[in-house]
DNA sequence: CCTGTACATTCCTTGACCGGAATATAACCA
DNA sequence: TGGTTATATTCCGGTCAAGGAATGTACAGG
């Protein structure tokens, strides 16, 4: 169940970098160990962090363990944003009127802003 | 600059609610104490946070300091967000032809999918 | 069966963050 | 100027996450 576990898994600017690399295309956990920089537990770590969050998912192969991502959680973000969004295109709307309006009009009603 | 801020500053629910009260109208530090139900240094300190991230802005109005969102770091994290949309479009995608696809043909090559 | 490879997990220490209490600061008012 | 309201900052104890080292586990090959 989604709790705010997305949110602290992608706190980490290291794993925001693995999620990244995932982006490209799915990776056993070596070729991200020595991508990172990262020991390899710290790797394996912060893996499981992103499993239990639901970003990515976990396909074994032989020896190797090839992470991919998930994209369900990604458009959980984007449902939580979706309001914001409508809130930053007023603000662009506004704007435009408000330059649109400068054209033919004084400023006498807006005091500073 | 932008740093890692922004996600850290998301990443706790108290703040994250802070955000969506905002979200309704600006409101001063007084009434985000009352809703939030924490203490009003505690209210301020994140306050603080979610100010040093860029996310909320003060307007000071005789005593009282009246927060409200900033829609720019939003549009970063949309940004951010992008990419991964494209990827869970492709997916979307791919299930369609799939469902679609299951209207003429058995299930042979869809293991347990 | 034994060895090596590829990961995961545990233990431990350190540093960051959280929340409350107390205190400081700023703005208004008499 | 002194007092009151509204907010910020500091101090402090407790909790939690991060990283490294060591260890455990699973799978393939000889």
């Amino acid at each position: 169940m989604p709790d705010g576990s997305l949110w602290t898994a992608l706190a980490d600017p290291h794993r925001r970098n693995i999620i990244a690399l995932l982006l490209e295309r799915p990776r056993p956990v070596g070729e991200i160990v020595e991508a990172c920089g990262l020991s390899q537990p710290s790797t394996s770590k912060h893996l499981k962090v992103l499993r239990e969050a639901g970003l990515v998912r976990v396909h074994q192969q032989a020896q190797r363990r090839v992470y991919a991502l998930d994209s369900a959680p990604i458009a959980e973000l984007d449902a939580w944003l979706a309001p914001y969004r409508q809130l930053w295109n007023e603000r662009l709307d506004a704007l435009g009127r408000r330059l649109d309006a400068t054209s033919d009009a004084t400023d006498s009603d807006t005091p500073k802003d």
